[in-house]
DNA sequence: AACGCCTAATTTGTCTGACAAGTAGACGTC
DNA sequence: GACGTCTACTTGTCAGACAAATTAGGCGTT
């Protein structure tokens, strides 16, 4: 955690607190480099987040605007954090329900993608993510059994699989996630609503070197989990 | 356009040309402030713009490492930019099918996202988009009358929203976006597939200051335009 | 009053040089 | 081989300065 890394959490808080509203300008970067002790770099870097979340424009000789306050409740599908914690900071609690946990033998994509000999095995889990007891999404992690140090327990399968891959060293920095649309009574199972959409991310998590670490495919079911973002130049 | 503007552009395409395969290190701040002939300071504001995209990860005294080399082909849902561009830089032909302007009163709902008085008039534009002939998303447009000065003619309303709006004055910076997944026979019209799910974009436009410019609804029938992002912490 | 032009103040972009802090590899010791 | 230590390198932060873009106001003309 660095310096411009507080300064901008603590700017975006107060941005998304409603401090200046949208339309306002923020006060000049000397000012807030005062305001926070640091230097005008530091704030110029923590300002460069603000405007690659989108929340802000800042312009040549003009000074930095508030063009968004940012989406409350909303989960921010450019931001990769667990799943469990974006539940639990909309105010709900977070619950799984395993369906299967299973090893198999990896198939041709999977090997392909994960970077994989053929003949790799794999730890693949079936699970539904409830906030509040209501289930919102249907999960299928697809994990090498590799990176877990041979055949896991199932009863080490608790909780955040970042958490999991992060005891054994993996630690995932980013996802080059495909953005997808179905529906069917094909998805998910148990207790389900009818005839209804998904929204779906398939993602492959990367270390911090850019090898794969696992894969995952989410079927959110459409207007149980908002997604938003801000999309800007 | 700004110098580190300059460079982040030419550090990101030699970061997708594939320079740096995923997992090579990048030259130092200092080699590369010396190859561009910058100070450090632009080339880290550059590092950062890379960063952001979630190509790739810096660490403090370690170096900044490619992780993932871009999305090639699909689109990337974090930037806002015409769609007909997009659908070209695939290597397509964009084009567009209009079913129809017309003139109404605004609705609540609208009136208050668009901040505007509740007897005031939008023009709703209902277009099909195509790519080599084949139609990937309806779209409806809601935009208000006074932003282009009053009752359009209707051979006025050809190509770019955003270019259309340019050239009344109202530019475009960032766009507030839910994500939603929907199907069903009551969405879009014409030639379309069967029981199609689709991907739908629901947008407020804003500008530079944060004023509502207008809103728009896209839904992306599902497997023609391939979305795709890099989702990081 | 409305308009255009100039000037000055403000604000962001870039540069230079320096030091602090974190990382990774080499090396010697045990 | 395992374990500290040292060193070279890399990124994070700082300070001060100037360039470039924007904005606001003054001022004269129409």
């Amino acid at each position: 955690m660095t310096q411009s890394d507080r300064v901008a959490r603590d700017l975006r808080e107060r941005v998304e607190s409603g401090e200046w509203p949208t339309g306002r300008r923020l006060p000049g970067e000397h000012q807030l480099a005062t305001q926070y002790g640091v230097s005008r770099s530091t704030v110029r870097t923590a300002l460069q987040d603000l405007e690659s979340r989108g929340l802000t424009v800042t312009r040549h000789g003009s000074g930095t605007v508030v063009v968004a306050t940012g989406h409350d409740h909303q989960a921010d599908i450019r931001r990769l954090e667990s799943m469990t914690e974006t539940i639990r900071r909309r105010g709900l609690e977070p619950g799984m329900r395993y369906r299967s946990i299973s090893i198999r033998d990896i198939s041709k994509e999977e090997a392909e993608e994960l970077q994989l000999s053929p003949s790799a095995e794999v730890v693949e889990i079936e699970r539904a993510l409830t906030a509040d007891a209501e289930v919102v999404a249907f999960s299928y992690d697809v994990i090498p059994v590799d990176h877990l140090g041979g055949a896991p327990d199932p009863s080490e399968i608790t909780g955040s699989v970042f958490a999991l891959l992060g005891r054994h060293g993996h630690h995932v920095a980013v996802a080059t996630t495909e953005l997808h649309a179905a529906h069917g009574d094909d998805i998910g199972w148990g207790e389900k609503p009818e005839d209804s959409s998904y929204l779906v991310l398939a993602q492959n998590h990367l270390d911090g070197e850019g090898r794969p670490v696992f894969l995952s495919s989410t079927y959110f079911i459409e207007g149980r989990f908002p997604f938003g973002l801000v999309r800007h130049r």
